[in-house]
DNA sequence: TAGGCCATCTGGTCCT
DNA sequence: AGGACCAGATGGCCTA
């Protein structure tokens, strides 16, 4: 597994090889093309015009156009136009104006879903700055996979330690159910030993120093 | 120069 | 029929 330190090395930011160093080895403004990502960089694609613009946008006929010339297989394109036109008893013509508008509307889901891959990386903790190299798409779905199930261990340790100090509070007294609404343990829930660092009740339980544990983070 | 990443095109499949 | 979704192919750009 890679392991991103640069990054602060959380657990979340383990990645699977291949994905980790390489997205943030260099410190690049933009990423290496800086093309779709909203800058609007137009230098990508000679065809790809739209690029910098919407997302979601309509592309008009002429810049449908602009986009297939020069793209290619022109000779092969045409011919098998000309074969399926034949077949489904359309004229070429109308074919290339439907397959052009296949193009654009697959053109805009794409767009769509580096959208959502942006509103990804915008919440995802990882190094924001200029220096550093936006995140690959595969690093961005394994760094948001296990940022949230490192959110979610979290989570789960904050509820048995509010559970044990409300169990704590009422002395031996069970909790009431209002208290308890995820199933969790009402009775000491740490299962791990107690680490040297912590002598106090709130050793964390997952064998490793706890974050909500005043003691924990007191200590050295 | 090889490899990684990306945008786009394209045909197939499924759904409404 | 038309649209959404998907995966393969292709070609360009960038970095090591």
């Amino acid at each position: 597994m890679a392991e991103l330190k640069s990054l602060g090395g959380e657990a979340y930011l383990a990645l699977a090889p291949g994905y980790g160093p390489s997205a943030f080895a260099y410190g690049g403004a933009e990423g290496p093309r800086g093309a779709y990502a909203g800058g609007g960089g137009a230098d990508f694609h000679p065809g790809a015009l739209g690029k910098s613009a919407e997302s979601s946008g309509e592309q008009s006929g002429d810049e449908e156009d602009g986009f297939e010339a020069g793209v290619k297989g022109s000779a092969a394109f045409e011919r098998e136009g000309k074969l399926k036109a034949a077949a489904l008893g359309k004229k070429p013509k109308e074919q290339r104006s439907l397959r052009l508008s296949i193009n654009a509307r697959e053109r805009r889901r794409m767009h769509d879903l580096n959208d959502a891959l942006d509103g990804l990386r915008s919440v995802i903790p990882y190094a924001h700055s200029p220096s550093v190299r936006k995140l690959s798409k595969i690093a961005t779905l394994l760094l948001a996979k296990n940022y949230i199930l490192m959110q979610a261990q979290a989570l789960e340790e904050m509820r048995r330690l509010v559970a044990y100090l409300n169990q704590g509070q009422a002395l031996s007294a069970p909790l009431p159910a209002t208290l308890n609404p995820f199933g969790q343990s009402a009775v000491y829930p740490f299962t791990g030993t107690a680490l040297p660092g912590c002598p106090e009740k709130c050793t964390a339980f997952t064998g490793a120093a706890s974050a909500l544990c005043k003691h924990c983070s007191d200590k050295p």
